[in-house]
DNA sequence: CCGCAGTACTGCGCATTGAGCGGTACCGTC
DNA sequence: GACGGTACCGCTCAATGCGCAGTACTGCGG
């Protein structure tokens, strides 16, 4: 199986957690990410997940000027983030109850 | 968050999981997966995972005529399946641990 | 002074894969 | 003999992560 799969429809849930904890651009939500334990993660996959649910009104972005490099475009979460953060993570753990329960019984 | 978004990657793994117990039919496995839990799987999606599975030799089949309906084409696991899902299995968890961790953190 | 490496962001096209819908076919019953 | 339940399959679509290329800015080494 190929850990790129699973990450779909993980990816946002992912990102929205690791903005929760303190606001991030771009490249920062990525390195924070494989320091997680996503190595895999395409930087790509991360700025289009970030635009994706700023679009969807979960986030909220300024852009900062930085005297070291590009500017960056920081992303901090809302309201309605930390809510789609909640029903995402509930989602998962049901899903994830139920996986580890079709695979365990004998892999436990 | 979607669900159906989540099985990306999981279906293989609940298939195969379902069919070590016991060898099964496209509409059984789809029964048997709703029954534990899968409940919005689409008998589609699980037909086509059997066939890939069966197409990646990760499963065998044969027919069963039935008196009471049409043929039951009958899917069984085989070594390289038993070995592909042992696999799967731990990439599961592993991920499976790697959000939880990043989820966990403040609703543990 | 130029190029290169590192930082930072974006766009484009591709592959995978689950879902929906429709179609075929068989059986027993009313 | 039409209908509902069982059983299987094919086609097309949509979502989404990935790879790659491109833009841009800063600082450093040659």
């Amino acid at each position: 199986m190929d850990a790129s799969q699973l990450l779909k429809g993980v990816l946002d849930v992912a990102v929205l957690a690791v903005v929760r904890d303190e606001d991030g651009y771009g490249y920062d939500v990525v390195r924070r990410l494989r320091a997680a334990g996503l190595e895999d993660v395409g930087d790509a996959s991360v700025y289009g997940t970030l635009r994706r649910l700023f679009q969807a009104g979960a986030l909220t972005s300024y852009v900062v000027p930085s005297d070291e490099g590009p500017h960056r475009k920081y992303y901090a979460i809302n309201d309605r983030g930390r809510s789609v953060l909640e029903d995402s993570t509930k989602t998962w753990r049901t899903f994830a109850d139920t996986v580890d329960g079709l695979l365990g019984p004998v892999a436990a």
